[in-house]
DNA sequence: TCATATGTTGACAACGTTGTCATCATACCG
DNA sequence: CGGTATGATGACAACGTTGTCAACATATGA
């Protein structure tokens, strides 16, 4: 029997390459890593030697040897899988164009050792850096410790202008977004909204009330306590809290929720009263979900594009690894708005209940 | 100004632990890899260095040098954020277990590409095997190379019994759960149920079929082809159908959509054209998804335990890399049963209705 | 002209770990 | 008691890459 003379399964190192080409393993690397000072043809020569055996650098030995990584984490505590999704679709996006791998870290953002095993994370699967989603990114004694320990990350958070605290973010104003919904509805001629607070854990919840406020302020409408609850970004918040509402002897003829989740318990809330949405009730979210268009009246919100949002965050991240700029550079932080979707669930105010106030 | 005397930055080793415990390296890795023929009170010692040194072993270097890797990956092409984030979580919790990374590889199931595309995928990430979601999982032409390129994996798929062909799976029986959910309209007194296709693209839909055909066979139904549509796994496909099917002369009194998106569709299209759920029409859908517990009124459905299926495929394909079976080998496959979950989106068919039909 | 700067390339060590093999001590067998 | 299996441990090389530094060629300046 002849020996095997079929190719080797074990894929081309840069051994290989550098032979095929006639040159040393450095100047292979360098190519590979696109140093400059490689002589235009012998550059030519070694593309065509890796194109030709197909040779792919291996990620292990390189982060080994470098120190560095090819890795970035994402972390997020986030029970809205749309939204995860979204954002992992557009950190993937970066990653695949720039050549980085993406290690996904869903954590619980109250567990008290969650900065130590952040820590222990980026040691342990030698991330390069970290693209932090909210509530993390607003923890500040988090941010600070991940600094004091040379993390690199980027922040995803929601605020009205840069914070402009020396660390890098991405933001998003979701009090513009707020404003301009509650603006839609007062619009629309109610005067009496209200308005469900999602988790006082995440800085968008204040945020977004303060739109709502500056709104009814703006157009000279008086903050009624009554028509303002608190609770989570749930279902069943946004359930019990219109259930609270209806129930008012002078009840809102328009209901913003804090999410579209939030919305959606209004809307069942609203279904269990048997009123009809927007005829006897307006109902807004927030976050343009698959929910909000799907559900029946689909529902008025404001669309983050949430994808973009993780793409910038993520080529801010990279882009600072690349260049080895640090963390407290100036680069501008960039910012997003969302903007009013208009659906069914919101409509003109009945004239019968608009006079129900004075 | 004097030198910096603080513990240098850069974290422990297999040398450090070494030196701590007096030990050589090797020994140190034998106690972290759970090697045998180590004495108790040497492993206590080294045990003990790794503890105080908060030692973590570095994954580049292992799998350089093993040529093993700790990597998994999940490869899928669902637009059902939902189910991918289900998956996700069941498969990252097997892997913080057994110390395994997670490279998520959202992809196009459709693109010619796509085995090469895998192929490079698991070279250059050094994937030690893959996770395979539906569709990619019942395409047996992709199956078969991977498997011929030697890349591990394991499927999850639909199928009402084990396929046994030799590849390693966790199967879900879709079709045993489309016959409850036939089964329960059946016997809310429905004769005419309506019957919207998922994705072809997919085995699940076929067998949710089965499911249907054989319930009503079961009940001595007649199939009325006229009540049943192809179709997407989409919501607008669902509203469409619905829309067909309301539109006939004789139309049907519940409508069971393949799965939950189609199914909002069907109650949106119910919306549109004022009937009331479920007095007026039944609907049921498939899936479980948070919008089925959400929508108004909330979908009967079947509910799939996505995340403990995800986490089995996972133990049976790190246990089959730690302890070096090939793929190939008998081990049992496990097998899933979606059950069945009544809301109210299903009710007894009106009496006036049920006797339209002889 | 020689000295010096600049650009291109390569030899070699090192990253942190595990596989291979050797060593040594101890237990067991006849 | 000698010979051999068995168990515990360590020395050393190797995985594929990049950082450091040196070597050399060529261009530039005095």
């Amino acid at each position: 029997m002849k020996p095997d003379t079929t190719t080797p399964k074990r894929s081309a190192t840069i051994k290989d390459v550098a032979k095929r080409a006639k040159v040393s393993l450095k100047t292979v690397s360098r190519v590979v890593n696109n140093e400059p000072s490689v002589l235009e043809a012998t550059r030519k020569r070694v593309e065509h030697a890796i194109a030709e055996l197909s040779y792919q650098p291996d990620q292990s030995a390189r982060s080994l040897r470098s120190a560095k990584s090819y890795t970035i984490g994402m972390v997020y505590d986030n029970p809205n899988a749309y939204y995860v999704i979204s954002m992992q679709n557009g950190v993937l996006s970066v990653c695949r164009e720039t050549g980085f791998d993406l290690n996904i870290h869903p954590c619980d953002s109250n567990s008290p050792g969650l900065a130590e095993e952040l820590r222990l994370l980026v040691q342990r699967s030698r991330l390069a850096g970290l693209v932090l989603a909210p509530p993390m990114s607003e923890r500040m004694e988090l941010i600070q410790f991940l600094a004091a320990n040379k993390i690199k990350f980027v922040r995803i958070l929601s605020a009205a202008e840069d914070p402009r605290d020396g660390f890098p973010c991405v933001f998003v104003d979701d009090r513009d977004a707020a404003y301009a919904v509650t603006e839609h509805l007062i619009q629309l001629g109610h005067q009496r909204i209200g308005f469900l607070w999602g988790g006082k854990a995440h800085r968008s919840s204040p945020e977004r009330f303060k739109g709502y406020e500056d709104a009814l302020k703006h157009y000279g409408i008086a903050i009624d306590k009554a028509l303002i609850v608190e609770g989570d970004y749930s279902f069943d918040d946004g359930f019990r809290g219109a259930r609270k509402l209806l129930a008012l002897k002078n009840p809102p003829t328009a209901i913003f929720g804090s999410n579209d989740e939030i919305a959606a318990g209004v809307l069942a809330a609203a279904k269990a009263a048997n009123l009809s949405v927007p005829y006897d009730l307006s109902i807004a979210g927030f976050e343009d979900s698959p929910f909000s268009r799907q559900c029946w009246p689909a529902l008025t919100t404001a669309a983050q594009a949430t994808g973009d949002i993780a793409r910038r965050a993520t080529e801010r991240l990279i882009g600072e690894l690349k260049h080895g700029r640090h963390a407290e550079h100036s680069i501008a932080n960039v910012g997003f708005s969302p903007t009013l979707v208009i659906r069914g669930s919101t409509g003109p105010v009945r004239p019968s209940m608009a006079q129900t106030k004075p």
